[in-house]
DNA sequence: GTTGTTGGCACAATCGATTGTGCAAAGGGT
DNA sequence: ACCCTTTGCACAATCGATTGTGCCAACAAC
């Protein structure tokens, strides 16, 4: 009753039921059928257990399975729709198959990424997701070294399965959306698109500009190197860097491809300072959906990831094991323009 | 050289440097020093140690020293502003400490939540923050049980610490802005304001509405309990109720105070139908905020708590122990309007 | 009645690190 | 030369659960 000083082990719950350790462990963990114990006896260990508020420790069984129930994940930042959204799938589900989650981020920072995994690796976790790693093959290369399966998740990997949305599809529909609304070449010069964000060393980042280009073309439009603005993916330097575009242009370009949700956040610190004027002939698209930035005063058209399935996938080839496909694609979708400058009464409810 | 196919152990070190398994302990635990090993030996057993890419075992670690070197927290939700800008803080601040992250999300659910806090025991965390339960007393039984120091975090608990963003100044803050801001008395019947969203079960919640009807009474307004709508905090329902006040109402409050961002999602859904001239009448506030939501067309007042600082306080909480105070309030910022609609050109830089 | 199963459980080794204790060698003092 | 204090390290128990193995009893088959 007096609930003692320290938690029941299983040598305490084998003293009350008068059976031994062995026995204690094999019907608290399941195995009793294994290992033939009575049913009764089974039942009143359990009982006992109970009574004690008996729980596992699973540091011991850790220890002794080579194995924790702990499904790590690493991120680059929590405070990101997308990531955030990766994270909640994560946890669910691998606590429907009774795993812990551990969700690291790494603020895109190498030397955090490396340690983040070892620690990983040395609390044993049974399975890593990497969504986002400035240097994948290194982390690729830790978890290899301790047999730890992984899987690359929204990005490509090597020598492991990788996970990732179909960017080149994605950026594809976002294109073609937004060279689809540009205004008509004004007078002589032809409206120009921009892409905007990010940074080309980064895998998804290079498929989009590569659709970017690539539908650009097919609509007999060449895109200069100009055209596609690289200032990585802090809002700071999204900022600054849009303002200068502007003052560049003399005004907003007439099709902007934006590059992630922190650099549109960024963007729009730039934006609120314009006349709303300003977006009549500017047609925005965002790579990644967040619900607000869907309710914004212009229209934006935006590419959601579907973050459930890229997990739900992950999981998938986790079970797989070595015979899992080097390489998943999930299709992203394309949310349409939503906004209130539709007229007095929107259609879309 | 070989990386054989074990991970390497302080036995492997042991038998690699000639000496004892305590003595690789000592030096790669760091006391070395209290127990007096040479100096040469301890630079030799770290080179081999590096060679051989030894890393702890954190598991019989754990075991043996009954702590695991987990630092945990549940929320309700990774995939929102707040919560997982929670998570982010909390995520830097234990690494920075050392310690390793578990984040879990409980979904709002009872049973889950008891279950995490189970789990999280058994694997030996060392602290929890509880931020976002539907009974923390539940849970802080389960802590106190199992001897767990633990930190309520934007929710007030019994007999443990807590650290929560001061509710009441910052609703009064932002409801100050509404009535500020709403239309004067047009004709004979007064402008009503709405706190919308959350329930009051809901300690947040329930000093919100307290320190609206305060502000509202100091204004010489009488709040009614129709100027009160629970809907929870589901975007869907929030949607469905918001659609019902303006059908009731005949068209948008004077004033709408937001309890909560999720709940915003849900009017921004209904709002999406509505004419842009709809909401020349209608000062709008949230509490929590969304960089997004802060350029949405209309203007819009947000409350933005701290959440760096709510973690960082609960951390010294932790370290006072005992110590600690049951009760730290820290106050939220309020984000003032930040719109497009000001006129050609903002003052906002 | 002897041999062969099977049921039901206890024993003890083990996972890898930590830590209280013991002990020999080196140095210091007289 | 003798005793005392440090130094520097090795030994072995321990954390709590898992699991290969062994043993006794009950029962069946012959």
């Amino acid at each position: 009753m007096t609930p003692s000083n320290r938690k029941a082990t299983i040598y305490d719950i084998a003293r009350l039921s008068g059976s031994s350790p062995s026995t204690v462990s094999a019907v608290l963990n399941g195995t009793s059928g294994k290992r033939r114990i009575k049913a009764s006896t089974v039942e009143a260990i359990q009982k006992i257990a109970a009574d004690a508020g008996y729980s596992t420790n699973m540091q011991a069984r850790g220890l002794r399975r080579a194995r924790s129930g702990l499904a790590g994940m690493i991120i680059p930042i929590h405070d990101n729709r997308f990531f955030s959204s990766l994270s909640q799938s994560f946890d669910t589900l691998a606590r429907e198959r009774g795993l812990c989650p551990v969700i690291a981020s790494t603020l895109r920072n190498p030397k955090e990424e490396t340690r983040i995994v070892e620690t990983l690796i040395s609390y044993a976790i049974d399975s890593l997701f990497i969504a986002g790693a400035t240097d994948p093959d290194a982390l690729g290369a830790l978890c290899s070294a301790a047999r730890l399966p992984h899987i690359f998740v929204d990005l490509p990997g090597r020598n492991a399965p990788s996970v990732v949305t179909n960017n080149f599809q994605g950026a594809e529909l976002l294109t073609h959306k937004i060279l689809g609304k540009m205004p008509a070449a004004a007078g002589g010069s032809p409206a120009k698109p921009y892409f905007f964000g990010g940074s080309a060393a980064d895998h998804a980042t290079a498929e989009r500009i590569k659709a970017f280009k690539s539908v650009a073309k097919a609509t007999g439009m060449r895109i200069g190197q100009d055209q596609i603005i690289q200032c990585g993916y802090a809002p700071r330097s999204a900022t600054t860097a849009i303002a200068a575009l502007c003052d560049r242009l003399g005004g907003l370009p007439a099709g902007l491809f934006v590059n992630s949700l922190p650099v549109f956040e960024g963007v729009m610190s730039h934006f609120v300072t314009l006349p709303p004027e300003a977006f009549a002939a500017c047609v925005i698209g965002c790579f990644d959906y967040d619900p607000f930035a869907a309710f914004l005063q212009f229209p934006v058209y935006m590419v959601r990831q579907n973050s459930h399935q890229l997990i739900a996938k992950a999981y998938e080839l986790l079970d797989l094991g070595p015979a899992a496909p080097l390489m998943t694609r999930i299709d992203p979708d394309l949310i349409e323009q939503r906004t209130l400058h539709k007229g007095p009464l929107s259609d879309l409810g």
